[in-house]
DNA sequence: GATGAATGAGCGTTCATTCAT
DNA sequence: TATGAATGAACGCTCATTCAT
């Protein structure tokens, strides 16, 4: 239901395709973990919230650490179009990036909801851990060297530890998932934070 | 661990008290979550890992989520402990906070592993967040206070602000928990951050 | 027993439909509640009754309470099925309407032990009271209105209330499963006193 | 709670006495029975219905079966007082008796529920079967006794049948316990008509 | 006598997965 | 491809009973 929009108006009717099925199903499951996350994610809900039979989910995915899989793939692919070009200074790149991060935020809590969940449990699950890596050291080698070269050109201040700082601006994107109530007020608070930080 | 040392030397082999049964419970169950996360935490395997029978550990907690409840209590306690008095500036009192929670990843990783997981959980479940909520007050609160004192006395940059400041340090906190792999790194790396960002 | 000569010969020995499958999983708590009463009814004796695994009965009756109101239905179909029409004098009905329920006692003793086990059950189960209200009403109705038109007919005693009469043996009959021992001899004895009684 | 008002003042503040006890745990499992049916039985909850440990319980009733078995004499003893004596005619004596446990029905109903589901339970357990019996056998040869009088001295109708009438006298006042609703209209109802049975 | 604590066996139910069609 | 039906292995919880104190 309203998972499938990027159809063509001919194929909205009828007869989605395996890959179309296999999109839905990832994003149902992806939809639940954030609502009631791994603990209360259930292969029969997925299903049905496509509107399949249980069988046909486990066609596609024979088990449901596959859907899963599917879903961290489905999630790492969204993050790393964060990671990419963007024109100006250093340091206008790194608020454009941190923009960017803001308004995914806003945009779709969910994201970082099944990405805090997904991150918890990339400690004793070595083959999501796997999965994650990547786009995390890409996002940290990504941050570091804007951060560097800012220094370099001296945007930012010249004590700045770019690796250091790199991983504090990613623990406070993360660490704001858990931040309970004042969600809102948090990013923005935190947000005039780093601009102070790197402003110097 | 170390919690029956006022028992007399003689009792010390069995009948270990009521309170003394629930508080091994509530631990196991803290160790389990810690390990496997809420998705894995089985009351049978609580029971086991004390070494008492499922109906035993029924008799101390009629239902699982009171047994969860037990864990949220337990940590809460080992939390509100942080945000307590201290002396000198308050730039030192600050630092001796940070150090302390520094102190407290390095010495009980699973307290952030299983506070990121109740957090989590917080947003789902009105429970959990009602147990949370004053602790996470109280940190907050106490940071700030800190913080602003600062500010005033000009250990501080005057352009500090105390609650996205004090919100940021709860955030990097929390998010280092969901970082993967280099956590040591991260830890020193972050400490140097957090040091100079206030220093200045 | 004897439901699926519609299908195929070939087909007889396998696969027995969804219906089939709830019929005889019904009819096997129905033998188990008469064996061993409410309190001895187990839904995993129920499935090894009928040869399937419990998650299979589960998945035709998701709760034990659902098979039980099966049973209910099932009991209730049999029943309506005693107050259908019959030909000749209101007293040739009546008495064939007492003898066709004196032949189910006889052919199927645990039809009123069921019975008596649900009535009791009545009292304290609203759903339970409301899915066998209908057809005691119909019976009871059935049987004053062939007592009133006896009457009416001069066929009875003309100081015989029919409501009474109705209520009194329907009382009768359900009164025999109750009774200890001699259920034949009863039987037979009580048939000879409604006889004489409604013939003056 | 209330189920000790035979004892003497003096002792009525404390300790009560092991009859006393046993007497009171017997009434609660009585009550519970006739509230929720063998089905619904819990030794906890007799236990707390007196206000004891089930342990205490255990200590008298050393099984569950044992204070089912209680219940069976408590009840026995109070229907056995049923079938005694009296003055009068054969039918007044039957009138007076018939009274008596109509009296019943109205002052306790749990009386005849209680009955009835010992009654259904007599069917599988032998021992309830026995503990019954007796009292049965008793009353109905006290109801064939009075009928066979009746007959002989021209009190009532000459072609009644005593056994079968006492049989059915039984069985109606049983069955009127298994009735839906209208049990009270049933009462009065059945009544009238065992008065014009017996009458002509 | 009385109790707090403990337990073995079992109960209704759930869930990921399988399989014949 | 898709599904209805089926299942093994749990899971949270209950209950009559036991036992040391």
């Amino acid at each position: 239901m309203g998972a499938i929009e990027t159809m063509s108006p001919a194929a909205r009717e009828r007869a989605p395709s395996g890959d179309e099925r296999r999109l839905a199903l990832t994003r149902a499951a992806y939809r639940l973990i954030a609502a009631r996350g791994f603990e209360g994610l259930r292969v029969r809900d997925v299903a049905a919230d496509v509107g399949v039979n249980i069988a046909t989910l486990h066609y596609y995915f024979p088990t449901k650490e596959g859907l899963i899989r599917a879903v961290v793939d489905h999630l790492v692919g969204r993050i790393v179009a964060t990671t990419t070009g963007g024109t100006g200074t250093a340091g206008e790149r790194l608020r454009a990036n941190l923009a960017r991060v803001r308004a995914y935020m806003r945009d779709d809590p969910d994201l970082f909801v099944v990405l805090s969940e997904l991150l918890l449990r990339a400690r004793r699950d070595a083959a999501i851990h796997a999965a994650l890596k990547p786009s995390q050291d890409d996002w940290r080698a990504y941050l570091r060297g804007l951060l560097a070269e800012g220094v370099a050109r001296g945007e930012f201040r010249p004590d700045l530890d770019a690796d250091g700082a790199a991983l504090a601006i990613m623990a406070i994107f993360k660490g704001m998932t858990l931040q309970l109530d004042e969600r809102a007020l948090a990013l923005s608070a935190i947000d005039a934070q780093l601009d102070r930080w790197l402003a110097d």
